[in-house]
DNA sequence: CTATATACATTCACTGATGTATGTATAAAT
DNA sequence: ATTTATACATACATCAGTGAATGTATATAG
């Protein structure tokens, strides 16, 4: 069987950029073959290099998918109208963590990046896109906390940068240590003490109280 | 020239390890090849197979040496007889951040483990001794905390868990977003500031306040 | 209805890496 | 002083993976 119809034609992209993200989380990405990604999919390398110049490539679809939903997720941040922003912006932290522990798949891909691929040279697309996105964040993060202070849900002495940062800390290191040891602390509770514990710090000023540089 | 001389041979293998680290920092673990490995420490493939059966057994090498380094940090944490467990618990977090930033074969070996190789099933012996370092070190803050309970430096409320697991998480975030971009934030800065933060915390009972589970 | 572009499968030539086997000079054991 | 084991270098066979070339059936455009 040869010629698809269109639609077809862009489901098995689909599913080859699906079994490549089993196959990658699996073996890891430099240890995977076009030939494994192409089997996991049923189709040949021939339909991968079709679709796709080269394993590289395949990858970065799937970390492109991951950066569009990091989009979403950054938009709902801080809305310019929003009366209680440090709720909604806690509320998107816990829903965050939710989403990390139960979507499989947004889980695999983490897995994927943190885990199972290097950040050499090559790959230094990603490790771009994830500063820009790190970048994008933290202001997102920032406006959300300058309308909380606008409207007098935080201190006007909060520091505000070391906020943001240790959020992005606080956060990269439960997702990075869960996915090492997933079994090593119960997530769940965890990353709800740990937000209980930034917000508890954020109305507290952050380090508001150290006056040094 | 052949035959060197036992002292000589242990060099070589010494070279070969350092050489190993340098090629593994720039092209990442698994395109690096024995042949790369061997022309960065002046010698041919042959030397590599007599010192090690394989790369994977060279990178074993690497991994062993960091986590004794680790086992002597570790043994610092606490002392039976300290008389400021605290005091000495945070010269000692100080310390290590100075060392990650300062000592370049350190952080090479942590920039390697966390970016430059996958945490495959075959990488499997590396992620359980990560563990391995994660509980004992968990072990250590305990004790380190126990005591300063019992000398009347933290608070008896003090949630215990909760403070290894959140030294754990910021530690391992910062360290992991200084290595994936170094300039994006200042390292000193902020890993004083996660300190004072954290030591801030445990002084407050860290989450003693948050009665559910 | 025909022609062409499409969506793959199949085949092929090539490369880089691996592990092993062999060679060899010499330190060390006897 | 031999002998032997050592510490490598060199040579060889093998193989998995790649990318491109080619084949082919069929959707689709005209």
């Amino acid at each position: 069987m040869a010629r698809r119809t269109k639609e077809e034609a862009q489901k098995t992209r689909e599913a080859i950029i699906e079994a490549a993200e089993i196959v990658f989380h699996r073996k890891g990405v430099s240890a995977t073959s076009l030939n494994d990604i192409a089997k996991q999919a049923g189709f040949t390398r021939g339909a991968v290099y079709w679709h796709f110049r080269n394993k590289h490539d395949v990858f970065l679809a799937i970390v492109d998918a991951l950066m569009e939903s990091i989009d979403v997720f950054h938009q709902q941040i801080v809305h310019p109208e929003e009366t209680d922003p440090l709720g909604k912006f806690e509320a998107l932290l816990r829903h965050l963590m939710q989403e990390v522990q139960t979507n499989p798949r947004r889980r695999r891909c983490y897995d994927i990046i943190f885990l199972k691929c290097e950040r050499t040279a090559e790959n230094q697309v990603l490790t771009e896109k994830h500063r820009e996105k790190y970048n994008e964040g933290s202001d997102r993060i920032r406006a959300a906390l300058l309308r909380a202070i606008a409207m007098g849900q935080l201190s006007e002495k909060l520091c505000i940068d070391q906020a943001v940062i240790q959020l992005h800390t606080q956060l990269t290191g439960i997702i990075y240590l869960s996915l090492i040891a997933p079994d090593m602390f119960d997530f769940q509770t965890q990353s709800k003490r740990i937000i209980d514990s930034y917000m508890c710090s954020l109305k507290s000023g952050f380090g508001a109280f150290s006056p040094d540089t």
